[in-house]
DNA sequence: TTGTATTTTGACCATCTTTGACTAATGGTA
DNA sequence: TACCATTAGTCAAAGATGGTCAAAATACAA
C-alpha cells in the first residue's frame, strides 16, 4: 500500500464495514493521515464514485460532515444501473422518459403519483430552455432520480 | 448532531410536541444551551420559517416571550395555490425549495420518497446550466409539480 | 529515459455556526 | 413622568467546516 490515498480508501471502507453508510469529518481524517484536507476529496472523487457504487452528501460549517452511502447490490439496482449506463445517454427525450417511467411503475419501483411528479418536473413545459440543452438536462436529472432510487431504504 | 443549533431546533420541536404553539424565553433557552442569546434568533430564523410552516410572535421587556406557532393548512389546494401564485415567483433557489418540500412532507402532502425524487430532479447538479436561468427553470418546474398535486386524488 | 498518469499539496473559495457589541421595546418603580 | 431593569432584535466578525483547482511531486509504463 504505497500511497496515502489507498490507505484512506481502505480506512473508509473498513469504517463503513457492513453498514450501508458512514459519516466522516474531512479535517479529522486529513489530520489522522497527516495529509492535506483536499486529499480526502481526491480519494472520494476517485474511489467512492457512482461507478463503484457510492453516493455522497455533505454539509459545510460547524457540525459539517461528509456522508458516504453504499449502493446496495440488488436486482432492482442492477436494472436501474443498466438504465443509467446504457439506456440513457447524454440526451433523454420526453417520450422516452415516459416509456421508462411506465416500466418503473409496472415493475413496482415507482407509484403512479411518484411517476407523475417526475413527469411534471421534467416535462417539456417545465424545462423552458433552448432546444439544444433540454434533453441533456432531462438526461442528467433523470439519472439523478434513478440514483436516488438506488439508495432508497 | 454535532452543532448546538440543531439541538436547539430539536428541543423546541420536542417541547411543542403535538401542540400547535409553544412559548419560549430567549434568555433561558440560551442559558440552558450555554450559548449566546442571539443564537436562538439564528435557529428561529433558519429553522422555524414560514416555508417550513411556522410563524413567530414576540415581546420584549419584563415578561417578554417568543411564541412559535404551527401554521395549519385546512385547505391543501388553497395552500398549494398560494405557493404557486404568490410565494414562488419567477425564481426558486434550491434551498428554498427544500424548505417547501419539508413542509409538504410534514403536511402529509408528499412522502419522503416523493420529496427526494423532486429534489433529485431539480437539484443544482441536475439543472446543469447557466446561473441566470437555473432558478427560473426550477420555479417553473416546481409550480408544475404543485399543480399536479392539486389534481391528485 | 522519457512521457504520461496519478498522487500530493496549498492557496483561495463557499457555506453554516457561534459570538458579542450595540439597539429597541416593555413594564415596573421612584 | 423619568428612569431603570429586563427582555428580545440586528448585524457583522470570527470560527468551523467542506469544495475547487491547478501546480508540484511522484509513480508507472513504453
Amino acid at each position: 500500500m504505497a500511497n496515502i490515498s489507498e490507505s484512506i480508501e481502505q480506512f473508509i471502507i473498513a469504517t463503513m464495514g457492513e453498514n450501508d453508510f458512514v459519516d466522516i469529518s474531512r479535517n479529522s481524517l486529513a489530520e489522522y493521515f497527516s495529509c492535506a484536507p483536499s486529499q480526502i476529496n481526491y480519494v472520494l472523487d476517485t474511489r467512492f464514485t457512482v461507478d463503484r457504487g457510492y453516493v455522497k452528501e455533505s454539509r459545510r460549517g460547524g457540525g459539517g460532515f461528509i456522508k458516504i452511502s453504499k449502493i446496495k447490490n440488488s436486482d432492482t439496482n442492477a436494472y436501474l444501473n443498466g438504465l443509467i449506463l446504457e439506456s440513457i445517454g447524454d440526451d433523454l427525450a420526453y417520450k422516452r422518459m415516459i416509456q421508462i417511467l411506465d416500466k418503473l411503475i409496472s415493475d413496482g419501483i415507482l407509484t403512479k403519483k411518484e411517476s407523475e411528479l417526475v413527469e411534471a418536473a421534467l416535462s417539456e413545459e417545465s424545462l423552458a430552455m433552448p432546444f439544444t440543452i433540454k434533453d441533456k438536462v432531462r438526461a442528467k436529472a433523470f439519472k439523478n432520480i434513478l440514483l436516488k432510487l438506488m439508495i432508497e431504504k
